[in-house]
DNA sequence: CTCAGATGGTAATCCGGTTCTCCACACCGT
DNA sequence: ACGGTGTGGAGAACCGGATTACCATCTGAG
């Protein structure tokens, strides 16, 4: 576990999900004023749900606990966890963009290592397929177990909800597509490099999430999946840096 | 009774699946046989289920009916249904691989009418592509409408049981597998092919699954697919043949 | 001090899948 | 025709798990 619970961040934003828009300007900041304080301790509260539906996720290793389990493990009650969260759904819905967020951190953080654009998608490919793949390759810290373990409730969001799904992958799909677009040179379509992009991700994370590791290690798959994509998008393979695979 | 096994007649079929192996044949044979007629109405009935199920799922465009209702709309049983099919899950994968291999069929006609491999190829994934897609171009068969509702499952089971999935695909990735190879050439290293036509197939059936159909047509997101997978895969890029789209 | 709203604790409800019990009926050899 | 056997229909029962309802406290603001 990554560093679980602790101290929460207040981040400001009205996550809980209500009165956000619109309303009387004055007798809002009254009401604000007011409920500044139990905003703090709402958020709090909200984050250690989250905290809990964490590490249930990652021990379980899926999304199959109850939703008993996260108000036990958390020390709340059932009746605090939905005035928290609409439904078990919403509560997996933002575990799952914490853990793409904090995925993508990760990758912007690795990428910004690499100066060349083409390596630098290359980069990002890789180490995204690594971070999805099912396989056991202990290395990659707490929150990528987290994005791993939420492989089946990505699929389902795909299939029940792909816009919802879109949303949450945002930051990702944004990197992603300022990388492709770095690597293919401004030139290229503009439109085209957006519907590639989002075939890349897809393709990337669907693949490393649904391959069980039968043959070869997981770097190599990443190394097929990399050369497919990176000539799929149109960009000159493979060019300098790390590479180590044979042939 | 204790015929010791009187002349060893030819095993032949058992396919219900139990007592298969070192089973005493004489007994054998004398179940079969008072099994016989019970197995037709076995399989007509095990079918009404099947049926009713494929309905359903099209109807629903998902797989988010009861098993009460499939066992009314077969005019079956509870019992029965049981009788036949381990658990819900069961029936659900029994439907999608008969729908999987109903679209196997129908791809498999539809390029043969093509003779260069490039060609071929384009239409397979093209054509892929459009009965996979969650719009409504009304255009293909029933079995279309299948394989589309049954996406949620498909992932399910992606995220579940990969290996099973496989195993229920697997037709169509025969057929792939050898598009694929006849497109590159023999030349081109088996293993290699074998991986990229799984990203291949992959990221062309999740892209139209998962794909809500904002922007264009579906048939301008399938020409992109091709783009991305004939230049991933190492194939001339579409040569000539069918529609292309504004340069 | 008092009241409204937040919480805790817990029982109740709802759903749907799966199991189990009881019973009718058809078929079969005697 | 008769009892035995096996198949299958009707539902009730059981169960896990999400969601709600209810009631007693606690807490903070006025």
């Amino acid at each position: 576990m990554a560093q679980p619970s602790s101290s929460a961040q207040p981040s400001r934003s009205a996550q809980p999900g209500e009165t956000d828009a619109g309303g009387v300007d004055w007798r809002q900041r009254a009401v604000e004023r007011s409920l500044d304080a139990a905003r703090l301790r709402a958020e709090e509260r909200a984050q250690r749900f989250l905290d809990a539906a964490l590490q249930l996720t990652i021990e379980h290793q899926g999304t199959d606990f109850t939703v008993q389990d996260v108000v036990a493990r958390s020390g709340q009650s059932l009746r605090s966890f939905y005035q928290y969260f609409e439904s078990k759904q919403e509560l997996l819905l933002a575990v799952f963009e914490e853990a793409m967020r904090a995925s993508t951190e990760q990758l912007r953080a690795a990428v910004e290592a690499e100066t060349d654009p083409a390596v630098r998608l290359r980069r990002f490919v890789v180490d995204l397929y690594a971070s999805c793949a099912r396989n056991p390759d202990p290395d990659a810290p707490a929150t990528n177990a987290a994005v791993r373990a939420m492989a089946d409730f990505a699929f389902r969001l795909a299939a029940t909800d792909p816009d919802r799904l879109a949303r949450g992958t945002g930051e990702l799909y944004a990197l992603a597509l300022e990388l492709v677009r770095a690597a293919q040179g401004q030139e290229a379509d503009r439109a085209a490099s957006a519907r590639r992009t989002v075939i890349l991700l897809q393709a990337v994370m669907f693949n490393a999430f649904a391959t069980t590791g039968g043959r070869g290690r997981v770097s190599d798959a990443a190394e097929e999946m990399w050369t497919f994509c990176s000539q799929g998008i149109g960009v000159p393979a493979a060019p300098t840096a790390g590479r180590r695979r044979r042939a």
